[in-house]
DNA sequence: GCTGAAAGCGTTCAACC
DNA sequence: GGTTGAACGCTTTCAGC
């Protein structure tokens, strides 16, 4: 896991905020607000993008408006040794599925889940429970969602974060 | 919360798709996917963000390329009631905080944190435990993330995601 | 609500500093 | 690394259906 060693300087840093901020503002735009010309703003995101910093462009979805209501955290404990590579081919077709992570204390993994209401989450949480290896899962149903900025507000560690 | 009473039809969900996959795409490109013409396409984008469907496009970045390597998940328990509003006011000025829910549970509050490392961690852990009216924290720190497709994958609610 | 055309921009690349 | 300039394609608006 060596990342990192790669060179962000503050003009890369700024570009990503941008992009973060609004994905489909022009090259130009974004050279505005950067102080560089377009041409050296869409190569320095090309370069961004080979190197895996940005790893793609997105729309943001509000997940209620497609009628997914529900949302909850299980925290699923295999029995024996289960390695991640497991988990995720286990996982990853289950389309409740938003994101899973492995995790230190009780449990082995931690699963986001989002589903249209509680009987669908019961059917989401059934398909996992019913993979082999499962022993328990304890579920924490989402109430509301307080704060949702994913990636956003990250900038390079140790020039801003710890404000 | 009476959402989703809007109508979304097979080729709105289509033309979400493509911008959840990829957001930088021309109007052109998405109209020869869906099977209409540019400005057709535009104007079902304009409304869906008006509508809220759409709440805006980001660039997806790799937190560990920019440093954050540590990732966190803190359920929170508050002495007494604290309405949401306040939970919100409290964490969004702290930058490592990526999400926060309110919970079924033990817990008040699910808190999703990064930071760059273990340190880091703890001085942003530190920072939520300082708060008045928080009663107890309990960590449960990431080891690696296994799945993380946030949004993509969901679709109108009833289609498919069923499946 | 869609299509088609036209004017104005944005993107992209080569050439150069 | 950066800029400029030109060719090409995309966006956007509006008339027409």
């Amino acid at each position: 896991m060596e990342h990192s060693s790669l060179q962000i300087d503050k003009i890369d840093s700024h570009i990503i905020s941008c992009l973060v901020a609004e994905a489909r503002s022009s090259f130009r735009e974004i050279g505005q607000q950067v102080g560089l010309s377009a041409p050296a703003v869409k190569r320095r995101v090309d370069r961004l993008r080979s190197d895996g910093v940005i790893t793609g462009f997105t729309a943001r979805v509000d997940p209620a408006m497609l009628g997914w209501t529900a949302q909850a955290f299980v925290a699923v404990t295999y029995t024996g040794n289960v390695p991640p590579g497991r988990i995720r081919q286990l996982l990853s077709p289950i389309p409740e599925v938003i994101a899973a992570y492995t995790v230190s204390g009780d449990a082995d993994v931690l699963v986001h889940l989002r589903a249209a209401d509680m009987a669908h989450f019961e059917q989401a949480l059934e398909r996992i429970r019913s993979a082999a290896g499962v022993a328990r899962t304890e579920s924490t149903i989402v109430l509301s969602s307080v704060l949702d900025r994913q990636s956003v507000g990250l900038t390079v560690a140790g020039s801003e974060p710890a404000g």
